[in-house]
DNA sequence: ATTTCTGCAAACGATTTGCACAGGG
DNA sequence: CCCTGTGCAAATCGTTTGCAGAAAT
C-alpha cells in the first residue's frame, strides 16, 4: 500500500499539462500532492481540505477545475458508488484493474483485484462487437462477521464511505 | 422483449405498498403503468412525461417520491451510468442479473447477461467474507463498426443515453 | 505581452422538502 | 374522521461558471 513517489507523479502530470498548453501552478501542485499523498478514497470537498493543508490559498473552484484534469491524465479515477457525491480513487496507478465492494452494513469500501474478472469482461465486450475501454464492477454485499456479531473489524483495507 | 403484464406488476406493487401501510392512488398507478409499460431506460424527468401521458395530474414531486418505492420493491433498478442524472431500468424483472455496456462513441446503452460473470462475482464476494447483495457491472467500450465506418447500426437492443 | 489561472460569489440543475389542501381507508 | 398523498414553489447541495485581477510563459 505504499504511495507512489510524489515527485514522479508530479512530473508525469507536468508533462500532461504541458502537452495541452496548460500551466504549472502552485495551487495545482498542492492539489496533486494532496491527491496522491494518500491511498484513501476522497470527495472533492475532502481533497480541498487536504490541499489546503499544503497551500491555504487553494480554492474550491480550482479543485473542481483540476479534478477533471487528473482524471483525464489517467492517474486518478472517478467512482460512482451510488452516493450523491463522486468519490476519487488514487490507487489505480498501483492496481490498474481493481474494483470495489461496498459493505451495505458499514458502508465501507473494499478494493479487490481479480484477473478472471478482467478476462471475462474483455471476452464479453469483444463478443458484443466492442473493444474494451473501461470496466467498473461494484459489488454491494453484507458482511458475514457483522451479521453474526453486530460489528466487524474489517477496517484494514477498507475506507469509510 | 415483451413487457410484463401491467396488471400483475400493479398487483405486486399494491401488495408492497399495503405491506407498508401506504395507499393506492391514481397518480401512483399512472407512474407504475408508465414505469413498466416500456423496456427502455428512462430518467425521472422522462418518467414524469410518460406518466403525464396517462394522467395529466401527476406532478414531478410525486414521481420523485414514488421512484424510491419502486426501487425498494425490487421491481425497478436505479443505474448510475456516469451522467449527472440517474437512469431507471425496468428490465430486471425479466433479466434479474443483466448488466450494461455503454458505447463511448454513440453513448447508447446495451444490456447483456452472463452466467459466468454472475458466478464469478459471487465467488469473489464470498472469498472476501461477504454475502452478495447486489452486483453492478458497467463496461465502457468503443464500437468496432463505428471505428471502421464512422457510424453503426447497433440500434436494436440498445437504448440511447 | 500574451494567455492561462485563480478566487469569489452567483448560477446551475437534479432532487428534496414544507406547506395547506385533497383524497384514500 | 384520521392520516397519508399531492401539487406547488421554495430550498438544498454538489458542482459549474462569469468576471476581474494575479501569475506563468
Amino acid at each position: 500500500m505504499a504511495t507512489i513517489p510524489r515527485e514522479s507523479v508530479r512530473e508525469v502530470l507536468h508533462g500532461f499539462l504541458a502537452g495541452r498548453g496548460l500551466r504549472k501552478t502552485s495551487q495545482r501542485d498542492a492539489i496533486i500532492d494532496a491527491a496522491f499523498g494518500t491511498t484513501e478514497h476522497y470527495t472533492a470537498e475532502q481533497l480541498l481540505a487536504m490541499a489546503r493543508g499544503i497551500d491555504t490559498s487553494v480554492s474550491r473552484a480550482t479543485v473542481y477545475r483540476t479534478l477533471p484534469l487528473l482524471v483525464e491524465s489517467g492517474l486518478l479515477r472517478e467512482l460512482d458508488l451510488g452516493g450523491a457525491t463522486k468519490i476519487y480513487d488514487p490507487n489505480f496507478l498501483e492496481h490498474p484493474t481493481h474494483n470495489h465492494l461496498v459493505c451495505v452494513d458499514c458502508k465501507r469500501i473494499f478494493e479487490f483485484e481479480d484477473p478472471n474478472m478482467e478476462l471475462l469482461g474483455n471476452c464479453i465486450t469483444r463478443r458484443m462487437g466492442f473493444s474494451p475501454s473501461n470496466k467498473t464492477v461494484k459489488i454491494e454485499a453484507r458482511c458475514d462477521e457483522f451479521q453474526l456479531r453486530g460489528s466487524c473489524r474489517k477496517a484494514a483495507g477498507g475506507a469509510p464511505a
